[in-house]
RNA sequence: GGAGUUGGCCAAGACAAUCGCCGCUAGGUUGCGUUUACGUAACUUAGGGGAGGAAAGUCCGGGCUCCAUAGGGCAGAGUGCCAGGUAACGCCUGGGCGGCGUGAGCCGACGACUAGUGCAACAGAGAGCAAACCGCCGAUGGCCUUUAUUUUCGCAAGAGAAUAGAGGAUCAGGUAAGGGUGAAAGGGUGCGGUAAGAGCGCACCGCGCAACUGGUAACAGUUUGCGGCACGGUAAACUCCACUCGGAGCAAGACCAAAUAGGGAUCCAUGGGGCGGCCCGCCUCGGGUCCGGGUAGGUUGCUUGAGGCUAUGGGCGACUAUAGUCCUAGACGAAUGAUUGUCCACGACAGAACCCGGCUUAACGGCCAACUCCACAC
């Protein structure tokens, strides 16, 4: 079994995912760039979805670069994220960042989620 | 060698390692169906493939799908030199005409305002069956000055009249050659002509119409005849003429189909409740099975195609015929990536979404071929 694999599983697919997430997500990481949001799912696995929008980056190869490095970050992270979907929002300013302080801004927001996400399973 | 024109090709810079993503092919294990074969699901191993020349803008044209449709006309929209190519086009090729460039070449919505209607600011004297501001002329008819002759009145000085001539540039008038205005002022040059001028006349050039010749045609012609000769511009102004066009789009469309609610058929119980004094009857409530519609969701459409490459034949060419050969992304909250190292010319614009043919826009470069101009050398 691979440990660092991203496969079907592991995403968001459905449009009421989505929404069960937005809804009330009791966990939060917020940057300037970017926001998180956590909601536990009864899965032994974390769950993630990307939204990018329009407005964030114009371009469809912004789009898809700021995706892949949200992705390739979360692959690399997921251990310890069990049992949560999470969203990641980009917003405005996103698109400034290169390739590595955007990693390095997302793997910063990643530490301070697992905190939370572990802080939050621990109270109920 | 420098400058340039045209056409074609390449382009996430290349290679390696590690960790990943999405299809495909072959095999293994397990479960299920099953007569072994085989089929199917999950896991797994190996191999191989995985963005573009514009994938973009969504501006045209087609395929495909569903809906509509007897035939014809109107309206509306589009196209607009000619011929060809094509599935088709607003595209491409060749040709014509006009313009630009020393040239290779490039650019052009390029049908019709001698059918009709309309429009033209400002300037200007005048702008649509033209016009006289300056200037020129003032022949013709007046006016003024003056000379000569004749004549009338008067004693005379002188005054008047007629005729002829000269002058004035004064009035009427003539004049579009020149100046000036304008985007545009009603052919150009020369000679004649005239008062001055003017196609007023003539020659040449140009223009229009017709014929002839060449060309499929657009069109062209050192050709012939006729016409002194304007018919101005504007149709991305209405309009006229010729030709083309049904609508919606892969969220098209086809198939499978949970949960919940509701519909229909049938069986069970022949029961509870209501109307009623009771029976019949009617209404309502329950459980099981099946059926069709249909939502979430899934499958399909989905990549082999007006396809690429090579050869030969046809064609100036766009393109096309025949033969051989190749299979080259198919996702769907949406894959094609990340990190590290080495090297170099230090890497632009930019990401498939049913599929093709174009156009347009974006952009760092590299390579190849043909051609042009300039300079130099042999």
């Amino acid at each position: 079994m691979n440990q660092y694999s991203y496969s079907r599983e592991l995403r968001l697919l459905t449009p009421a995912d989505f929404q069960n997430v937005f809804n009330s997500p009791p966990v939060k990481a917020v940057s300037t760039q970017l926001t998180m949001l956590a909601k536990p799912n009864d899965r032994n696995y974390p769950r993630l979805g990307t939204t990018v929008s329009k407005k964030v980056a114009k371009k469809a190869v912004d789009r898809n670069r700021i995706k892949r490095i949200m992705r390739e970050t979360f692959r690399l992270q997921q251990h310890k994220l069990s049992g949560f979907d999470i969203i990641v929002i980009a917003k405005p300013g996103v698109n400034d960042l290169d390739n590595q302080a955007l990693s390095d801004l997302l793997n910063y927001l990643w530490r301070k989620l697992s905190k939370r996400c572990t802080q939050y399973s621990s109270e109920s």
